[in-house]
Order: C-alpha cells, then sequence, then structure tokens
RNA sequence: CGCGGGAUGGAGCAGUCCGGUAGCUCGUCAGGCUCAUAACCUGAAGGUCGUAGGUUCAAAUCCUACUCCCGCACCCA
C-alpha cells in the first residue's frame, strides 16, 4: 500500500493573446495533465493549477488593434482559452488569470520584501518614446533602416536582413512599428531592476540541490545561466496595462504612476495567486501548498514548461522566492520539453502554418490530439508534428490495439454469452501468460509516469493493450466454444476484465475514450484506479453475471484523403 | 570556435550516465486466424549506430577533432 502523497503541479501559464497552437499544449499544459491524472489514479492528492499570463505589451497592442480596451480584450481571450482547455479535457483544479487582484497583491508585496532585502534598486536607463503613440516602445517594435546592412525594415532588436542584433537607438530613420509614426525620440526613464547577481552563490547551491531531480535539459539551462553570470534584469516597464507599482501603503510609488510591473516578474507569481483564488473559490487552504512554515514541506512541487521558459522557472523565479527570505515552497521536480514543429518548420499565425487548439478539436476529438502529441513528446528533442505520422499513430495504436479489442471482446461476449460476464471456465496456459506479462508490465508503466517519460508511459500503455490482443489469439475462445463452452468462458471473462483494465490505463492519456470503454462494461467509479493489487484477482474483477454493451465504434480510423486535405489546408501559405 | 539540443535499418524513436551478442513502433514481404474497425496473431528481409582518429580483451556507449541539422541570443510569452 503506497501512502498517499501531496502534489503540486503547475505548467507554464500561456499568454493571454489568441488561441495556443499544439506545440504549445504539447509542451506544458498536456503532458501536465496527463501526470496530475496518472498522480491521481494511483490515489495521491493533487493539485494542478494554470493561469493565464496576461499582462504586457502584445496585449495592448492587441487590444488596440481591435479598438477595445485591454481588460475587455484580456476578458475575452481568457474566456477562448478556458473553453479550449476544456475542450481538450486539460483537468485543472484551477485556471486563473494574472490580471486578478490576487496576483497584484502578492507582486507587490514580493517587490516590497526584494526592495527592503536590498535586491531592489532604481536605475535610469534610455528608451525609444513615440511621440504619436504617446507611448514607449519595446525595441521590437521600433523599425528602422538597419546602419549594418541598409534593409529597411529592420527591427529595433534585430535585423531580419542580415541577423544583426541592434540596439533600437541605433536605428537610421527609426519609426513606431505601431502607429508608423516618425516622432521617435530617447528619453530617460527609471526603473526597479532586481539584482540578481546578489543572489548568484544561493541561486548556484539551490540548483546544485534541487536539480538532481531535473532533466537535463533543464540543468544544463539553469548553469548556462549562472556560469555567465546573472546581471540585473528591470523589472518594471513604461507601460499602462500590468501591475501598477506601488509603495508599501498601497499608493502609487513616486515617478512610477505611468509604470507597471514587468509581465515576466508578475507571472510566475501567478502561480501561487492563482492557488489563493483557487483557494478563495473551493474553500481549500493555498498556504499548505506554498508555505514550508505551514505543511508545504511535504508537498511535491512540479513544474512543466518548454525549454524558452526553463531560464525563468530555475533562476528568475527562484531569485524571487529566495530573494524574499520567506518561507515559499519552490520546485522540486521540473519537466522541460523542447518544441514541436509543423512538417519542418515553425507553427505560424500569420503564415497559417500548423493546427491551432480550436481548429484541431474541430477536425477530431481530442483524445486523437492528445494520444498522438503524448505518444510522440518532444522529449530528448524537438519533435516533428506530421500528418502521416499522427494518421499512422490513431490508427494503429488507437483504432486498431485498443479499439478493436475492446469491439471483438465485448461483441464477442453480447453475441454468445448474452452480454453477460461468464462465471465458468478455470485459468490455463493463455491466462498465466497475460498475468505474468502484467506483473512484469504495470509497475514499469507506473515507473514511467512517476518518472514524467511520457513517450515510454505510452509506449508501454500501446503494448500492454497489444498483449490484449495476442492473449486473445492465445486463448481463442471463439475456437473453443464449438466444443467446450467452459473453456471459451474463462477467455471471455479475462478478455472482459482486461478491457476494463485497458480503459483504466487510458485515462490519463485519453480520458474520454477510457470512460467510454469504462462505461460499456459498467465499471464503478470507485474502482477507476491504479491501484491494481493482485493480478490474478484484477483479471476477473467484474462481478459474474454482470451485463456489459459494446461501446460505439470508438476511433474513427483517418483516410488518406482526409491526411491530403488537411496537409494542404494546415501548410502554410508561402 | 557564441550557447544549447540532435545525428542509430525506408520513416519516427529507445539504448549512451553504470562499455560486453543493436531494441521498439510504422512501413515492406510471407504465413496464420476469422471473435473484431480489410482488424488481430506469427515469422522474415532490412542498420555496424554522422565522419576521422584514440583508449580497451571488448565501444552506439569513454576520449579527441571534425561535419551536418534544429533551436536560442540586451527586446518580445
Amino acid at each position: 500500500m503506497t501512502l498517499s502523497r501531496r502534489i503540486l503541479v503547475t505548467s507554464a501559464l500561456p499568454y493571454i493573446n489568441g488561441i495556443k497552437h499544439l506545440g504549445n499544449l504539447a509542451g506544458s499544459m498536456l503532458p501536465a495533465d496527463v501526470y496530475s491524472r496518472a498522480m491521481r489514479l494511483a490515489g495521491h492528492d493533487v493539485t494542478y493549477i494554470c493561469a493565464t499570463d496576461e499582462h504586457g505589451t502584445p496585449a495592448e497592442l492587441a487590444a488596440q488593434a481591435q479598438g477595445i480596451p485591454v481588460q475587455q480584450y484580456c476578458d475575452e481571450q481568457y474566456e477562448v482559452q478556458r473553453a479550449a482547455g476544456e475542450g481538450f479535457n486539460l483537468s485543472y483544479d484551477w485556471f486563473g488569470r494574472t490580471s486578478r487582484p490576487a496576483n497584484a497583491v502578492l507582486t507587490q508585496h514580493f517587490a516590497q520584501v526584494l526592495e527592503k532585502n536590498g535586491l531592489i534598486e532604481e536605475r535610469v536607463s534610455k528608451q525609444v518614446y513615440s511621440i504619436d503613440d504617446g507611448r514607449f516602445l519595446p525595441d521590437r517594435y521600433v523599425e528602422g533602416t538597419c546602419p549594418h546592412c541598409e534593409f529597411e525594415k529592420a527591427r529595433g532588436d534585430q535585423c531580419d536582413g542580415c541577423g544583426t542584433l541592434l540596439d533600437p537607438i541605433d536605428l537610421i530613420n527609426p519609426y513606431s512599428s505601431v502607429s508608423g509614426g516618425t516622432n521617435i525620440e530617447i528619453r530617460d526613464t527609471a526603473h526597479l531592476f532586481l539584482l540578481q547577481e546578489k543572489m548568484q552563490d544561493s541561486i548556484r547551491d539551490w540548483v546544485n540541490t534541487k536539480g538532481k531531480a531535473w532533466p537535463n535539459l533543464a540543468v544544463s539551462i539553469a548553469n548556462k545561466w549562472l556560469d555567465e553570470g546573472l546581471i540585473s534584469r528591470s523589472i518594471s516597464r513604461d507601460l499602462a496595462w500590468g501591475i501598477p507599482v506601488n509603495d508599501a501603503e498601497g499608493n502609487p510609488r513616486p515617478g512610477y504612476e505611468e509604470k507597471v510591473f514587468y509581465v515576466w516578474f508578475d507571472a510566475p507569481i501567478g502561480y501561487i495567486s492563482a492557488t489563493q483564488e483557487w483557494a478563495e473559490a473551493t474553500g481549500k487552504d493555498w498556504e499548505s501548498l506554498w508555505r514550508t512554515d505551514k505543511g508545504a514541506d511535504d508537498v511535491e512541487y512540479v513544474q512543466f514548461m518548454g525549454k524558452d521558459n526553463v531560464a525563468f522557472h530555475t533562476v528568475s523565479f527562484p531569485v524571487t522566492l529566495l530573494g524574499s527570505k520567506e518561507p515559499w515552497k519552490s520546485v522540486d521536480k521540473l519537466k522541460a520539453f523542447n518544441w514541436v514543429t509543423w512538417d519542418g518548420g515553425k507553427f505560424s499565425t500569420s503564415n497559417k502554418r500548423g493546427v491551432f487548439m480550436d481548429q484541431a478539436l474541430e477536425l477530431l476529438p481530442a483524445d486523437y490530439w492528445r494520444w498522438y502529441l503524448i505518444a510522440n513528446a518532444p522529449e530528448s528533442s524537438d519533435a516533428d508534428f506530421t500528418w502521416e505520422g499522427f494518421q499512422a499513430a490513431v490508427n494503429s495504436d488507437l483504432a486498431n490495439v485498443l479499439g478493436n479489442f475492446v469491439n471483438r471482446i465485448t461483441k464477442y461476449t453480447v453475441s454468445k454469452f448474452d452480454g453477460v460476464v461468464p462465471a465458468t471456465g478455470k485459468a490455463g496456459e493463455a491466462e498465466d501468460w497475460i498475468v505474468s506479462e502484467l506483473k512484469a508490465r504495470l509497475p514499469q508503466l507506473i515507473a514511467h509516469y512517476e518518472a514524467m517519460e511520457f513517450r515510454k508511459a505510452a509506449a508501454e500503455t500501446r503494448a500492454i493493450w497489444a498483449a490484449g490482443n495476442e492473449y486473445l489469439t492465445k486463448a481463442e475462445p471463439w475456437v473453443k466454444f464449438k466444443s467446450d463452452v467452459d473453456a471459451a468462458a474463462i477467455g471471455v471473462r479475462t478478455g472482459l476484465n482486461l478491457a476494463a483494465l485497458f480503459g483504466i490505463l487510458a485515462l490519463p492519456i485519453i480520458p474520454e475514450s477510457g470512460k467510454a470503454i469504462l462505461d460499456a462494461i459498467g465499471v464503478p467509479d470507485e474502482n477507476r484506479s491504479f491501484n491494481f493489487g493482485e493480478i490474478t484477482a484484477l483479471l476477473d474483477e467484474l462481478p459474474h453475471g454482470h451485463t456489459v454493451s459494446s461501446p460505439d465504434v470508438l476511433f474513427q480510423k483517418i483516410e488518406d484523403e482526409q491526411v491530403a486535405e488537411w496537409t494542404a489546408k494546415f501548410g502554410g501559405e508561402s
């Protein structure tokens, strides 16, 4: 009997702008969901928290482009993202927003504590100001002629013509890419800087300790930043949309009336504030998850993210938490993913390359995508999405191996055994074989989930499903039925119990399909868990005489014509 | 020499940390079965593990150099 553990799971917060593509889904929210589901099935106490990351210039500009207030824009986009997550059956315990009051309070708290601890100081820097727009412009929103190659549409951060990194101050004939206005000037502006270099040693120690439980990708990225040396980073911006920079009394900090905190400073704090939202809404206790003086010491905190986010989670956010010198919980296990590429290239909204979450659900059920993206998760390197691979995975793994197994055993039961779990028959060689298979494979599967090795978990799940088909070939009840009904009965009974088990094993990755199988067989909710117990008993768990039904076709195969159509439709315009 | 990741049968991957008969899925070919979504089961062909050296009784696995591919790069999720 394993002890129930308390597990806090967060996935990187999706930015508010627009619906996310399958790569975003595959790199954080989906694996976090699969892990959360698996751990819940194993009997652990899981809290899975996510939220939209809403502040910053892109949101402000997108709202402006639509001619609506940014708050309204975010409200709408939040709803879109919430619905997309629901469509993909992401089992968040809470899906919050960084624009909610709890996050402002907490962010201001951290800033004040950090300043008190000598980790924040004011510095004046030069920024591009657009008189026409009436605002400061982030570097990428300033365009002009490249001083190196004379490319005329160079961005302030980098020239797309020659690839050189630029300083926007150096651009020739600069203009605002927001309005096109050429009334540009360089102004001094004061900002709060987080003195990360003062935390260099603390963070190094922390990474050396905690990093033992992280994958290589995460450790090497963290060490890269530490080796280069941490530097001060500005944590405020000249923007209107964000969390106001207040003093301890809650009044605007003098000189910061027009400034807000930088989105990357407040976003990870959103993990905590979203947990607070959850606690408030459900009456649960957030401090026992986040405060090590309030019980969070025995919590396992697991973070999921894409590789672009690793530095912020292994260095920046820990600076905030450790620098506060308050007893905050920091991450224990961390899972970082590479990218999903689209037919060899990047996803692109503007070029219509790739499938986005809402479009995906219009084409096929969520489970199809979930299965493919987990079975081909970008764990050790970038993974390329191809329609052919998608088609092969769905047709082979889901339709042929799992769907067909459930279909053949339930249909046979209905046609030859009145749809009832038979009571007679004695276990023989075939049953011994499947028992030994399961004894070897089920612990492997659990281990893969524990290790957050999602490709391997999917492969093992599939291998177990395939073993079911092999079992039926060995047991061949349809042959035995002709001479010895009892001998056929054991095969049918074992097969039905296998189908029930397969439904349970399906639940983390393809929850809807797993549920459909379990509902058809009539497995009660309390038996839908990873507490397998004795395998022999597991294969005779359904009550004898219990009536089962045959579910409708569980997985529709993807046809070549569909592949051809979708390849053209989502292949991009260039 | 900017940093990181990758390079294994036709395709996609595991194995590399802790050297010792190269494994899985798809595809291909042959056979079996007929309960099932033309599905399932069995078997076969096909690789010497990016290149060149080195260490070792033994290297995909350790060391050195090189080549190619992908991503990142004070800003911007």
